[in-house]
DNA sequence: TTATAATCGGATTATTTTATCCGATAAAAA
DNA sequence: TTTTTATCGGATAAAATAATCCGATTATAA
């Protein structure tokens, strides 16, 4: 198997753009997010705490307790969530597997596939949950 | 963390590429190979045995045995070892894990996604161990 | 104040990936 | 023919990732 990002990254993706989407000022419960994203619910919560702990959303206990963007969706990225879960180091160590890929010490495909990283890294860093909204309520209504 | 190719995947594409930048007509030992690029010996192996199962080197047993190149480096591309062990699974599924991720049921981030995606591929597909020869010797000096 | 509904968080289990062990086999050299 | 040096391949171990369990806590609503 190939994998780009974690199970969790992924669901932690889902899920912030989730509440992004979501949205009304009332907070979602893990329950609402688990099913309708179909992510198990006790994995989701785990996640979800530590999105918390990040800083990017905020929780509350209790009746009509659950969770929301702790910031401003126009300041929420995808690579935010990224960086919390999975970190950076993928878009800095070599796609071989070579250690110290460098440029003084280059793999074979060290230049070809560095731009590429450039380019996903920039992608991630410019899509915010807000600009990605509309089309996150499109794909959410075809689950 | 997060991976885009498996350790297998990785270390397969280092030793097919050690074979074509080593090649000399003689046969390569899995020791060599190990102790060169620094792969544990009994993993390499079983990647070598698997490699050689989808007909990308072929072996021979017994002593001067070892691994060597099934056919011409020219015709032997990045991407041959990928499909061969990881699979191309990861340049067809969404990146953000949504299921049933298409056209039809785009992702918010499919397009912008799907063209990185198609450039990776093109790459792997486009880069033969021939061609990557100079570079992996460079790389190879340094370890 | 009490019942309800939510998160919190530590412990545990399951699954997958990575790595190792070792006896069997085979081929070449001595 | 015997010894040496390889791969082969099945079984197992270790580590990382994914998922679950459940009791404790907390806040709201009735």
């Amino acid at each position: 198997m190939t994998v780009i990002f974690s199970k969790k990254c992924e669901y932690g993706m889902q899920a912030i753009l989730y509440l992004a989407a979501r949205e009304k000022g009332n907070l979602v419960s893990s329950d609402e997010i688990s099913k309708v994203l179909k992510i198990p619910r006790e994995f989701i919560s785990k996640i979800l705490q530590s999105l918390r702990e990040s800083g990017l959303i905020i929780s509350n206990k209790g009746k009509s307790g659950g969770f929301g963007l702790a910031k401003d969706p126009s300041r929420i990225k995808l690579i935010d969530v990224v960086a919390a879960i999975d970190g950076l180091d993928i878009f800095d160590s070599c796609v071989l597997g070579f250690p110290e890929c460098s440029p003084t010490h280059p793999c074979p495909v060290h230049e070809t596939w560095g731009t590429l990283r450039t380019q996903a890294y920039d992608m991630l860093n410019s899509e915010t949950v807000d600009k990605l909204k509309d089309k996150t309520l499109n794909k959410i209504s075809s689950l």
